[in-house]
DNA sequence: TTGCTGTTGATATGATATAACAACCGATAT
DNA sequence: ATATCGGTTGTTATATCATATCAACAGCAA
């Protein structure tokens, strides 16, 4: 067991477990979850943060993988397109989905000390936003939600 | 009268306003509303869309008011660190703020089609997040907010 | 005067992301 | 077998966004 993120976990059951269920999808959707996409996606579970895409193109390069931006960004491409990893805005950085397959709305939590990233729903949010902009003729297709803060860990180490 | 964003406004009075709005501030708290700070704020009143910053620059540049980068975003810097100004996040670009002077906690609505950036209320949303993360022991202190969508001007040409 | 703080000017560089096009590969139609 | 078509990969080049650094200067206070 080792802790990162904002609790402990089984950290090599994750990595297996996402491989497989992105796996399962994209042979159920007839998607190519090609060595390379799968190695970006297999990187982003291991690190278990959020990543530049220039940090997982050195990973690639190390390993003989391709070189150049275009890899990492179509990699990425098509895993946050596909909803098996998600784009930080805020942090211009990537992070595997860590709940590949099933179908949600994440909120990320963003600890300011430590930049560990969590994932949270924004249903209720959501559902809060949308009343909100209800008058205004707006039509919500999507959210984006990041909430900047301290994770428990960073709240823990302050105390100290 | 024109159309801009959601809805119509008195324009040139939005821009007086709104600048009047920021120079009182900065009066009360002792913040420096230096001219090209001024000029940057007043082009985003001006435009009333999300900027990038090189786009502002141009602007300056084409006034003489200095064409390095750091120009612009220091200016921009200084906006958004006082709440005059917001980046969006999404798209890399920056808005005058809607509600100079008043405190307040603005989500963002992008429409998808014509890219018009428009603030809403986030209290709501908030108050949802803040409910739904309070069992993870995560400390939220700012909450970006960014729905895309459809505005109800772009609504209504599709609807044509 | 001296020193301090904040702003500006300018050069250089870093970081993030995409355009464009050729090559390849597997599936399928002819 | 071979043409060709969509999707993926390899590669070069470039576009776009953002900051580090340091010198100059202006206002103000000790």
């Amino acid at each position: 067991m080792e802790t990162i993120g904002f609790s402990k976990h089984d950290h090599h059951a994750c990595i297996e477990e996402g491989l497989a269920a992105v796996e399962a999808t994209c042979r159920r959707d007839g998607l190519q979850f090609t060595p390379q996409r799968r190695r970006v996606l297999e990187i982003l579970l291991q690190e278990h943060r959020a990543m530049g895409a220039y940090e997982i193109l050195d990973k690639l390069r190390a390993e003989g993988m391709g070189a150049q931006p275009p890899v990492a960004y179509r990699a990425l491409d098509f895993l946050v397109g596909n909803g098996f990893a998600h784009k930080i805005e805020r942090l211009n950085a990537f992070i595997a989905c860590a709940h590949p397959g099933a179908r949600h709305k994440p909120a990320f939590l963003i600890c300011r000390k430590c930049d560990s990233v969590a994932e949270a729903s924004s249903d209720a949010a959501l559902k809060a936003m949308t009343e909100t902009v209800s008058d205004t003729g707006f039509q919500i297709d999507r959210m984006m939600i990041e909430a900047l803060g301290i994770c428990p860990n960073c709240a823990g180490a302050e105390a100290t």
